[in-house]
Parts: structure tokens; sequence; C-alpha cells
DNA sequence: CCCTCGACGGGAGTTACTTCA
DNA sequence: ATTGAAGTAACTCCCGTCGAG
């Protein structure tokens, strides 16, 4: 757990509906400027107990920034943990000074969001590898009309892996499709695009690849 | 106009508790 | 008195959406 360096005000900036914030003349305040910690009117430093309704009593509060030492923080919490205990939610919000319920609902926010960039990321990888097995294919289509077209000795299949001569034992013929391809070949040497990918996210895709293999009859495609 | 992000409403799932046959 | 099913409340999560900035 981090320790809030000793905040003794956190910098929360409002919109509070109804107040106007510029009116055109200078010397009102400006919305950026308001700090949820200095209510008017004698408000205490938390800014928890407010409720849904401005000091006022206007419309309710709609929209708070987090300050960036709050973002940092429940990022740094976040990576720690995707999800919260309502103890570990309780002393997060009160450590941030917001409601529970605020925290709660950035960590449900952070984790829809984190899991459609991760879904985009996927989306983009398997585009990306899709071409290269396209172009792998067309490779190998070529390759076998040479072959077909010489209609002599044995083939000889360079390794994608390590360029060496492959034995023609190992090329089989998906009985489905029709295309040549080798019982060597693996994810990983069809050279997928992204190597650099996190653990998690090469785990998401390999169940993922596994699962669309598992529904073609030819485990080799 | 588009994007980001804090907030909300609603639905679904889970758990603890109560009521009743 | 005990037990199991049904009902209910509280809570959490996810999803879709809104809207301020």
């Amino acid at each position: 757990m981090a320790v809030l360096p000793n905040t003794t005000c956190l910098e929360l900036t409002i919109s509070i509906p109804g107040l106007s914030s510029s009116s055109g003349e200078g010397g009102g305040v400006s919305m950026k400027d308001l700090d949820i910690n200095q209510i008017p009117s004698g408000g205490e430093e938390e800014c928890m107990e407010d409720e849904d309704e401005s000091p006022n009593g206007g419309p309710p509060r709609k929209k708070l920034r987090l300050t960036k030492e709050q973002s940092r923080l429940l990022e740094e919490s976040f990576r720690q943990n995707h999800t919260l205990n309502p103890k570990q939610k309780e002393a997060l919000a009160m450590q941030l000074k917001l409601k529970p319920r605020q925290v709660e609902v950035w960590f449900q926010n952070r984790r829809a969001r984190s899991k459609l960039k991760q879904t985009e990321m996927e989306c983009e990888y398997l585009k990306r590898w899709f071409g290269s097995l396209t172009e792998q294919n067309r490779r190998l289509q070529k390759e076998v009309e040479e072959l077909r077209a010489m209609k002599v000795g044995p083939p000889t299949v360079i390794s994608l892996h390590n360029s060496e001569p492959l034995p023609a034992s190992t090329l089989t013929m998906c009985p489905r499709c029709e295309r040549v391809t080798t019982t060597a070949t693996t994810v990983q040497d069809n050279g997928g695009p992204t190597a650099g990918n996190s653990v998690s996210a090469n785990r998401t895709l390999s169940d993922k690849v596994a699962f669309v293999r598992s529904r073609h009859p030819s485990a080799a495609c």
C-alpha cells in the first residue's frame, strides 16, 4: 500500500451547475480554480459527506476531476488489484478523501476501459496475424503450384523457423482446405506480429486461437 | 466536433436473513 | 423444535449511456 505523502488538502476541481464561472467579467471564480476542499460556508475538509447536492442546495454536483495525485494512487492501486474488497475500498476512499462510491465507480470504469483497450489490441493483433497467415498461405500455394509443375523429386520446403530445408515427411495436406502445411507448425512459427506482448495478452490470445483452431477439423490449420 | 472520464441507471448474480408450511 | 423452500434486502459487478470539460 502506498502512503499518501502528508496530504493536507487535495486539489479537487469541480463544476457546480448553476454557479456561473465567467459571467463574462473578470474577477469571477474559474471553474478550474474551485477546490472541493474549500467548500463555501464553512465546509469541513471532507468532500465525502456532502451527498448529491451542492452546498447551496442546488442541483446535484455533476462531475469532478480527480487530481493527479488521486489518479496516480488509484492507478497504482489498480495495478496491484483490479478489484477492491469493501475494506480496501473504504481505506482508499479515506486516503484519497473521496466517497467509497467514487472509488468504486472509478474502478468499474477503469476495468471497463482497460478491457476495451485489451479487446482493441487483440482485434488489431488478429488482423495482423490474419494478414501474415494469408501471405504465408499465398506463398505456400505458389510453392505447391511450382512443385506440381515440376513433378520431380521430393519437395523441399524451407522451415520458417530456422530457414533449414524440411523433410518431405513433415508436410501434410489439410483435407478440408487442401492447403499444405507442416506438422511442426505452431502459432509462434507463424510469426505472430506482436512478439513483445504481455504474458496475459498472449494467454488470452492463445485461448482464442486454441478455440478457433478447435473448431477446425484439421488441427494443422 | 471529437475525445476523455466521472457519474448514473438498470440488470444480473451472490449472500445473508426472514417467513412460513 | 427442526427443516427446507420461497421471498426479500443489501451488496457488487458489468454494461450502456450521458454529459461536462
